[in-house]
DNA sequence: CTTGTGTCCTGTAGGC
DNA sequence: TGCCTACAGGACACAA
């Protein structure tokens, strides 16, 4: 399930790989993933014959902008992920196809079809694309401080791990890094928001920001189901420095308790009953 | 406004 | 062995 690190990786990937091609054709094979515009010929025709400028991220989202200000948007989802292929093999589970020219392309390969791609020109972006439109700051950057989470955390009844999945809130952070950062911080997953001190916001700020760099520094967390893959096929590195998530019924390295998995929400969570309070 | 629930989708894991 | 069901997950629509 790619998330900022995984997003983040791809994009370093990719800027090196694809900058400078020319988007020579497009192949729908699903028309469901297209996500705007509607119609996926429409979608096709924006994209053809356009060279690729840069790539860019944006929480979960992967941007590649290319000329005249059209931009190419893709969401993962849960199990999307993008290889860079030569000669006409196609991937299994190719839902998209960039033919970029001397036999290479880019394939958008999404086994469940959850996953999206956008093509957006500056103006489409409100009305393509709401949930980029409202994302918070991303949570590795500046912006994203104490006072702001403690701004968006006050009142709040919900369960803070669930408002760590809100994009509003804190962009980028799925179920795995959500988990990692409250263990870090020492926070129970089902504390309401609003319960935290001072203190443990800035842990939590800290811990994110901490959890998301280590993400990015290992390339990002590819489990056994592979369903996050750099481009190249590579897999990433940070499945070994995962401290809660997927080791339910292990023990805690730092205490030596047992992690637990309780259902927040709709979500699986995992957590150190005695390190996190 | 906030919070909770259902929907999308399909491979995999579990029960019998 | 094989069938069936439940589940995983992110974003969003919608109801309360």
């Amino acid at each position: 399930m790619p998330e900022l690190p995984e997003v983040e990786t791809v994009r370093r990937r990719l800027h090196a790989r694809i900058v400078g091609c020319s988007i020579e054709s497009v192949d729908v094979w699903r028309t469901d993933v297209i996500g705007y515009p509607k119609d996926w010929r429409a979608f096709a025709d924006l994209l053809r014959n356009r060279r690729i400028r840069s790539v860019e991220r944006r929480g979960k989202y992967l941007i590649v902008k290319l000329d005249d200000r059209v931009d190419l948007v893709l969401h993962f989802r849960l199990s999307g992920h993008l290889a860079i292929v030569r000669g006409r093999a196609r991937p299994r589970y190719e839902r998209l196809r960039l033919g970029l020219g001397g036999g290479g392309a880019l394939s958008f390969v999404e086994p469940r079809a959850l996953g999206r791609a956008y093509a957006v020109s500056s103006d489409d972006y409100p009305a393509a694309l709401h949930g980029l439109r409202v994302m918070g700051p991303e949570p590795i950057s500046r912006e994203f401080d104490i006072p702001w989470l403690a701004a968006k955390l006050k009142g709040r009844r919900s369960a803070i791990k669930n408002l760590l999945l809100d994009q509003r809130i804190c962009c980028g952070v799925g179920n795995i890094y959500s988990d990692e950062a409250l263990f870090r911080a020492g926070v129970r997953p089902t504390r309401r928001g609003g319960s935290l001190s001072g203190r443990e916001i800035a842990r939590l700020v800290r811990s994110l920001r901490a959890v998301l760099q280590d993400g990015i520094r290992w390339c990002g967390t590819t489990l056994r189901d592979r369903r996050y893959v750099q481009p190249d096929g590579a897999v990433g590195g940070f499945q070994r420095h995962l401290k809660v998530y997927g080791r339910e019924g292990k023990s805690c390295q730092v205490c030596g308790g047992q992690i637990k998995l309780v259902r927040v929400g709709v979500r699986g969570t995992r957590f150190c009953s005695s390190c996190q309070r």
